[in-house]
DNA sequence: ATATTTTGTTTGGCATAACTAACTTTTTTA
DNA sequence: TAAAAAAGTTAGTTATGCCAAACAAAATAT
């Protein structure tokens, strides 16, 4: 029971699909989940009765597809993995658009629970600890570059950090 | 060409074990490695084979394994990505050993060199910039157990942290 | 209403990667 | 050195998951 849906990260992605397919497009068609997967259509038959098969989708040949409500619990928790590594690598590790999307799109079949909260704790506690933040990150960028830190800055660097801290404190401390 | 190697994860499981055990054991046996692997004897021969073929082990039947120089560079960059996950899993993130190994495990064949590189980039910088370091990762542990951050202390954590950098700055100032 | 196009399905094939069970080679031990 | 044990291989089976190509149903256009 390591992975929570027991789902091949194949089927995961099925699922994940025909849910973003059923918000856009009103309904999953075979070709659209073909399209996105980038496979055949006739590929797609197969997997089809699979997750009918388990109860994750309301499929009959020819019909319409859509979740049931088992299938879609699965493929909402697939999609916040997915939007969470995605943020995480773009925001934090600041890697590309892409890389961070397709990158998030095969971690999201590995990554337990756990951890995947872990990940998304961290990336709080970094928007929300004042010793962190958006220009703390911003300082990430050329430590990346550099390969080292760049100490003659510090000193002033955490001065600033304190003193908009603490005027930040203030503003709130006047709103009590 | 978005994965370096080109081998599937079984493949390079495979590489990962024979270069531990050729380290640990001198050499690698099928046994051993379907041990490691916790798969069969009788899996391991096919993989050999296959191994063998694309020249990344030395092999022939009931011969010793090796892996060759072009086997051992994907074995170690494999291995690089594991210990490299697992430490950011276990230290920055604080998930327990077990995860943080299992999930390394399962990463390390999905992560791609840019986002590989950021993330131990971005391990170095948390631990180099004065702003983090240590005691940041200690106080993530109160983060992470009550969902907000404890502005009170911000504070006195903030100045003790500028005031641990002045104390720092003047001591490698007095080597130079 | 019928012909055409689009969409979906089926069939058979291929590759991976595991299993079991029988068999062979190698190693150990008596 | 011969028997027994351990290690390795082979053959046949299973399951997943994709493909291509032929076929069937549904939707669209004339």
């Amino acid at each position: 029971m390591k992975k929570g849906s027991g789902l091949s990260e194949s089927l995961e992605d099925y699922l994940e699909v025909i849910l973003d397919l059923e918000k856009t497009n009103k309904v999953a068609r075979a070709k659209n989940i073909a399209e996105r997967l980038d496979i055949k259509r006739g590929s797609v038959t197969g997997a089809l009765k699979s997750l009918e098969e388990k109860g994750l989708v309301n499929y009959s040949p020819y019909s319409y597809i859509t979740l049931t409500p088992k299938g879609e619990k699965i493929a909402r928790e697939i999609t916040r993995r997915h939007a969470g590594l995605r943020d995480f690598l773009y925001q934090v590790l600041q890697v590309d658009a892409e890389t961070a999307d397709a990158t998030a799109c095969r971690m999201e079949h590995v990554i337990d629970e756990q951890t995947m909260d872990r990940l998304m704790c961290f990336f709080d506690y970094i928007h929300s600890c004042p010793r962190t933040g958006p220009d703390w990150l911003e300082n990430f960028t050329a430590h990346c570059s550099s390969k080292r830190h760049d100490w003659e800055q510090c000193d002033q660097c955490l001065s600033v950090c304190l003193a908009r801290h603490r005027k930040k404190a203030g503003t709130m401390d006047a709103h009590e």
